[in-house]
RNA sequence: GGUGCCAUAGCUCAGUUGGUAGAGCAAAGGACUGAAAAUCCUUGUGUCCCUAGUUCGAUUCUCGGUGGCACCA
């Protein structure tokens, strides 16, 4: 059976350069899982892989949707499996990459089959949502899935709104559409995570902000100004630019900004990461990582 | 050199009419099923600058010291 080498890791910890070396150690293409790199034209902000990077692999699914288009984990999903199959007739091992943990389990274990939305419904019950609140959002949950209810985060807007969009969409509840299982995948799993010391990570994250405003990531950011409302750019470091750009406060602040919600970013993918008990830990500052996946791989 | 003001959580500060203290931010932990770089939840013990005094009791009042700021020389 092929196997999918799933690299994880939080933002900044080193993922892209070994995933490039496990790669060129395979010989096999690197399919990214990072939802912001998949759109083309902020490949700075989003730290993408560079073309010298893609010139020593092969990349799939990198700068490959514009701003404007809708995308989900339910579409990565069956774009990720189709292009395995693929990819998994001319390679034994494909390494996949990025920081979009909810993307990832999306492919390692399956969403629920459920329907898009239509864009009529979304909007009405964003203007329930405006018009009433919180409140409105929590009584209509109440109303129309209380065993969700009982379930769900409470004081989630983004989390009652779903339930409530799809409860009008389908008319059944969204608990009943859930089924709280796991996919069979035609393909192994191995699952490495890379981690280093949180002072560590965080100074690189400091840093690498830095970076990315020396190469061009303002400059950048007041390209897609115009489409600063659309949902993909709707991502740290533009949204604090954009700020900047309307004159909200200076660009000292925006950076310090953007760099302390990169690493409540970071944090965030952390806390996913932990509970998923499949993951192999690595050390990021280990000489021996390449060694130690290729170990992994052969043997789990 | 003189005078005044200030010294409390990692930071900015509030407060205790004397009974050992609390906000914002930072930080940490957690949740997560098609907008996920999104969205949301939880968490505050710190020599209250140091020494001595008054007091049953001082972070709070008094003397002195140290550091900072301002003004006057």
């Amino acid at each position: 059976m092929p196997t999918l080498l799933l690299i994880q890791g939080p933002t900044g910890v080193g993922k892209t350069e070994l995933s490039l070396r496990v790669a060129e150690h395979y010989g096999c293409p690197i399919l990214n899982c990072d939802s912001r790199q998949l759109y083309r034209d902020i490949p700075i902000g989003t730290a993408a892989p560079t073309a010298e990077e893609q010139a020593r692999v092969r990349h799939y699914f990198v700068g490959t949707l514009a701003l404007e288009q809708d995308y989900s984990a339910g579409q990565y999903e069956r774009d990720a499996l189709a292009l395995l199959d693929k990819l998994f007739a001319d390679h034994e091992v494909v390494v996949m990459t990025g920081g979009s943990m909810l993307y990832a389990d999306a492919v390692c274990r399956g969403l629920d089959d459920l329907p898009a939305i239509p864009a009529s419904v979304r909007a009405d019950v964003q203007r329930g949502y405006e018009e009433g609140g919180l409140a409105w959002l929590q009584g209509e949950v109440q109303r129309l899935d209380p065993d969700y209810w009982l379930l769900v985060d409470q004081q989630n807007p983004a989390r009652l709104r779903h339930c409530v969009e799809l409860c009008r969409t389908t008319g059944k509840t969204y608990s009943a559409l859930r089924t709280n299982s796991s996919k069979e995948r035609p393909f192994r799993i191995v699952k490495i995570g890379l981690d280093r010391p949180r002072e560590e990570l965080y100074d690189r994250i400091n840093c690498r902000v830095l970076q990315m405003l020396d190469n061009g990531f303002l400059e950048e950011a007041k390209r897609v100004f115009p489409l600063r409302h659309l949902n993909s750019l709707q991502t740290v470091g533009y949204k604090e630019l954009f700020a900047y750009l309307d004159g909200e406060y200076d660009l000292d602040r925006a950076i310090e900004l953007i760099q302390q919600n990169t690493r409540h970013y970071a944090k965030r993918q952390l806390t996913w990461l932990r509970r998923d008990t499949d993951i192999r830990w690595l050390d990021a500052r280990a000489e021996s990582s390449l060694s130690d996946i290729i170990q992994i791989t052969g043997n789990t």
